[in-house]
DNA sequence: TATTGTTATACTCTATAACTATA
DNA sequence: TATAGTTATAGAGTATAACAATA
């Protein structure tokens, strides 16, 4: 019942195939590692987002994430249905609303990045440290050429 | 406008993040690079699928992608009224299509084939030879280790 | 008049269930 | 009864347009 093995230069030696696939394979080990926590890897990467830096607005958090403004709404209803995030609106800015972590979005935080770092460690389980390390480098060199001015626009994180 | 550089731990440094973008940036490419040919990424993958093997149904095509056989019709749909594929029933199970390229469908597919391997060039512009080809190896290690009867199920190419 | 957050709507992609024709 | 292909339908996920509040 397995997929049969590919010859020489067959679909899966595609990037397109590569890339797509280990994504898919991340997104499975990372919402089972953070299952547990009651967030899932998106969410992870807005905690993250918002932990990196001084409190944002939602959109400045939306253009971190590359993600829509409108998409980013619902993304923030959930956090702080779970009382992870606070909305507040802006002192100066009414319009705006600033978000920040609360303590327990904090907590969260810490133990989502611990479980979904031993998710990538079993990802890479069959490269050795060199080759993983090498892996890392050169993923963030491929992505970050294309980030400065450029609209990657659909889907992202 | 441009994103704003992550420190040290940001979402930008996340496998998930950095797989799920360098998918977005191949499959962006591939679709400029294949658009002149009237087919798109997915299109090739199927295409490069049927070449690979001998002629066979369109579950095993569909299995060999981890697309749902459902999923497989449109796109055959697509490929056979572009000219590129033909669906002919079986002669010894006429339940079953048997697929094959047209010789338009091998055209196609050899400059698809060249079209895309340039986008791959393209999106690996920044690295070096080697680690370009150590990139491959890893990626396909990552990839082939959870294949072996793992229903991948979801997405795919 | 422009901008932030919001809502409503539409569109894409995929999966699930049901139907047909074969076996 | 089971299977290959097909169709219809529903479910995520996302983007587009329009609206309210504020600047």
């Amino acid at each position: 019942m397995s997929t049969e093995d590919e010859p020489g230069s067959g679909v899966s030696k595609r990037l397109g195939y590569l890339f797509k696939h280990a994504a898919m394979l991340m997104e499975r080990l990372n919402a089972e590692a953070l299952a547990p926590l009651g967030i899932d890897g998106r969410e992870l990467g807005v905690l993250l987002a918002l932990a990196d830096h001084e409190p944002g607005s939602q959109q400045q958090v939306a253009h971190r994430l590359s993600v829509d403004r409108t998409t980013m709404v619902a993304l923030f209803d959930a956090l702080e249905d779970k009382g992870l995030v606070t909305r507040q609106p802006h002192a100066e800015d009414r319009r705006r609303n600033v978000v920040e972590l609360t303590s327990a979005g904090e907590d969260t935080l810490r133990q989502a990045t611990q479980a979904s770092d031993s998710a990538e460690h079993a990802l890479l389980a069959t490269l050795d440290a060199q080759d993983a390390q090498r892996l890392r480098v050169s993923l963030q060199k491929i992505v970050s050429v294309a980030r400065p001015g450029s609209p990657t626009s659909r889907l992202a994180n």
